[in-house]
This record gives structure tokens, C-alpha cells and sequence, in this order.
DNA sequence: TCTGGGGTCCTAGGACCC
DNA sequence: TCTGGGGTCCTAGGACCC
């Protein structure tokens, strides 16, 4: 499928909205502008729950995305604190994409509420990029950031030098140089377990990463990632946007409870509930769930989960009901628990 | 720092079958 | 009788991302 000769070039634009949740929250409530706005959990300080999103006014106090919403009270009291009202989100970051949509010759591949990748082919993928910047702002009143890159990979990190609101370019050209000395904890798909394993093997920066043998890391960290943290480290990574809708594989509800249950009888009604929250999911989205987990975290957070595969693929409430409570009673009793989960799983796609 | 909620994919071991 | 090898499913847990 490669086009004529002199086809404009193909780029990956990765167009990530800034600061969303909060962005959209101070365009609801104009004046909360310039303010530190934290939103997250049911907006009360006081109770259990992370931040979901800060305001760059709240960030530059350390407050940011998954911080406790008390330490966050604590660290910027003038805080405004919102709960997150997702079904709005969800309605702004639909009208996000649909523009993103309307660019001229434009592949979209949702990530996200706040992002999306785009493929495009152009000789001047910065011009596309502020189109797309300016159409979003106009047309929704958000800021956002796009990273251009000749892969999905590079475009991604690429957003994370354009904040706020800026245009930069990461390319074959540029991988060593940008990123070759930064810790390899830098690359999309590396968090702080893997790259602290990486170290334990000598390999702290991108540039070691990319020169290590993948047979080994294949040997030591698993067959299939091993060989692929190799590939992260030499910027190589996916080239084609896709278009294709997403399908899910599963649909989940957990909930955390502002004090811990000790009660197996209320463990046992609040799963029941959990369930039924869940059979309507599935009943929405007409597919029949194939297998039911139950997570319990147990007090102070320890995290386990059990699952079964049904004995007949179902949609039926009362079925998928009880088979989480048999699931539950797996569990060992005895332990006070402070968030109970239920999760269905879909056939393969 | 006292740690949300909703997802995805990978790994490894055991069961089971031929 | 004491011993193969491959394939697939099931289950639990880990890691990562938004």
C-alpha cells in the first residue's frame, strides 16, 4: 500500500487535550481561571479517594494525578476540589475527537478521554498540527498539546516536550540525541518496576537499553517483553494508526469504601450490588460475559482476586449474581476490607 | 503519600488431552 | 510402569496506562 513516488511523507500527530479534567471543569466555572482546581473522587478532601487531574496552578504546589486527595488538602488548601463528573467529560471528549475526525485526510485512533493519534501524510506535519490545535481550541475552548513523530512511540513522548499547549517533533533522527542519556523509565510502556529491574542489569538509560541483547532480557524478563523493552529503547515501535473501533474485552465496577467492612454478610450484599451493576453493562452492550472475577482488597491494602469461567456464557443478572458471590466465598473470611471489585470478561474479538 | 476507578496485555504453572 | 512432547485451557498475579 505504499503510495506514488512522491507522496508526502507519513506522520503520526499524538494530540494530547491539557490538563482536561480541569480545563473543562474552568470552562464551566470561568471564575475558578488561574485557580489551583483539583479534581477527583467525590470532591471531598476529607474522604478516601486520589486526584484524578490537577490545574497547573495546583501542580506547581506538588499536587498531580494520583496524589491522596487529603495530602493534596494539605499541600494546597486553597485547592478547589470537584468531584469527577464523568458523563461530561466523556460528552466534551467526544466532540475532541469528532474534530480531530474532520482533519483533512485524517486516520484517528482513540487513546483516551484526553487523547488520540492521527495519521496523516503531509510535507509540513507542524501545519497540520496547529490546524488541529486551533480547531480544538475553537470549537471546544481546550488547549492541547501535539507530538509529531514517524511512529506512535516517538510521537507519543514527543507530547511530553511540547506541554503546554506546544508543537514538537521526535523522529529516527533525533532518538539518540533527545533521548538517549534520559532514564529508561522515560519511555511509554516502562514504569518504575520494570525500569528498576532494568537497572538491576546495568541498563539505566534509553541508549543501554537500546544496545542490550534481547535474548537475554527475553531470558529474564519474559519472552515477549523482554525483546520489546529493547525495541522501546531504540525509538522503534508501530507506524500505522488505526482507525479500526475498539473493542472491549471486559467490563469492571469496584468501589472503595470510606470504612472498612468487617462484615462478611455486608461484603457479600455489596458484591450482590457490585454484580448487578455490572449485569447491566453487559446487558447494554448485548454481549453475554464468558467469565466473572471478584478483586478484594483486604485492610491495609493487600490485593487478591479469584475468578471462574461460567459454566454457560450469560446476560442474565441473576446468574451472573450468583456467580460472583460463589467466586467470593472462595475468599478467605475473617480480614476487614476496604474495596471490593467485580469484573466480566468477553469472548475474544 | 495511607494509596480511585476503569481498562489492557503478559507470564507462569498446573490440568488435561492426545 | 516411573516415563515424552505438544497444545490448549484455566487461574492468579504483575505491570502498565489513562
Amino acid at each position: 500500500m505504499s503510495g506514488p513516488p512522491d507522496a508526502d511523507p507519513a506522520w503520526v500527530l499524538h494530540v494530547d487535550l491539557d490538563q482536561f479534567l480541569a480545563a473543562v471543569e474552568v470552562l464551566r466555572h470561568p471564575e475558578l481561571a488561574g485557580r489551583p482546581v483539583v479534581v477527583g473522587g467525590r470532591g471531598d478532601p476529607t474522604q478516601r479517594g486520589v486526584v484524578a487531574a490537577a490545574s497547573y496552578p495546583a501542580r506547581e504546589h506538588g499536587v498531580r494525578a494520583g496524589t491522596p486527595l487529603r495530602t493534596a488538602a494539605k499541600r494546597c488548601p486553597d485547592a478547589v476540589f470537584l468531584p469527577a463528573d464523568n458523563p461530561h467529560y466523556e460528552e466534551v471528549s467526544e466532540r475532541v475527537m469528532a474534530i480531530l475526525r474532520d482533519t483533512p485526510g485524517a486516520v484517528v485512533e482513540v487513546m483516551g478521554w484526553d487523547e488520540a493519534f492521527v495519521g496523516v501524510r503531509t510535507a509540513d506535519p507542524e501545519a497540520t498540527a496547529r490546524a488541529i490545535q486551533a480547531a480544538v481550541l475553537d470549537g471546544t475552548g481546550l488547549h492541547c498539546t501535539v507530538g509529531i513523530g514517524d511512529n506512535l512511540l516517538r510521537a507519543k513522548i514527543a507530547t511530553g516536550f511540547g506541554k503546554p499547549a506546544g508543537v514538537h517533533r521526535l523522529t529516527a533522527d533525533t532518538w539518540d540525541e533527545v533521548m538517549g542519556d534520559r532514564p529508561t523509565r522515560a519511555l511509554w510502556g516502562i514504569g518504575a518496576k520494570t525500569a528498576a529491574a532494568l537497572a538491576e542489569r546495568g541498563l539505566t538509560t534509553v541508549r543501554e537499553l537500546g544496545a542490550a541483547d534481547p535474548e537475554a532480557l527475553a531470558a529474564e524478563l519474559g519472552p515477549m517483553l523482554g525483546p520489546w523493552y529493547v525495541q522501546l529503547g531504540r525509538g522503534i515501535g508501530r507506524r500505522e494508526v488505526s482507525a479500526t473501533p475498539w473493542v472491549r474485552r471486559s467490563r469492571s465496577r469496584e468501589t472503595t469504601f470510606q470504612t472498612d467492612l468487617d462484615d462478611w454478610d455486608r461484603i457479600r450484599t455489596e458484591t450482590a450490588a457490585l454484580a448487578r451493576r455490572v449485569a447491566d453493562d453487559i446487558t447494554a452492550d448485548g454481549r453475554p460475559a464468558l467469565r466473572v472475577a471478584v478483586k478484594v482488597r483486604f485492610v491495609p491494602f493487600t490485593t487478591r482476586s479469584r475468578s471462574k469461567t461460567l459454566p454457560t456464557p450469560t446476560t442474565d443478572a441473576t446468574a451472573f449474581e450468583a456467580a460472583a458471590l460463589e467466586v467470593l466465598d472462595r475468599f478467605r473470611r475473617g480480614r476487614a476490607v476496604r474495596l471490593l471489585g467485580v469484573r466480566a470478561e468477553y469472548e475474544k474479538p
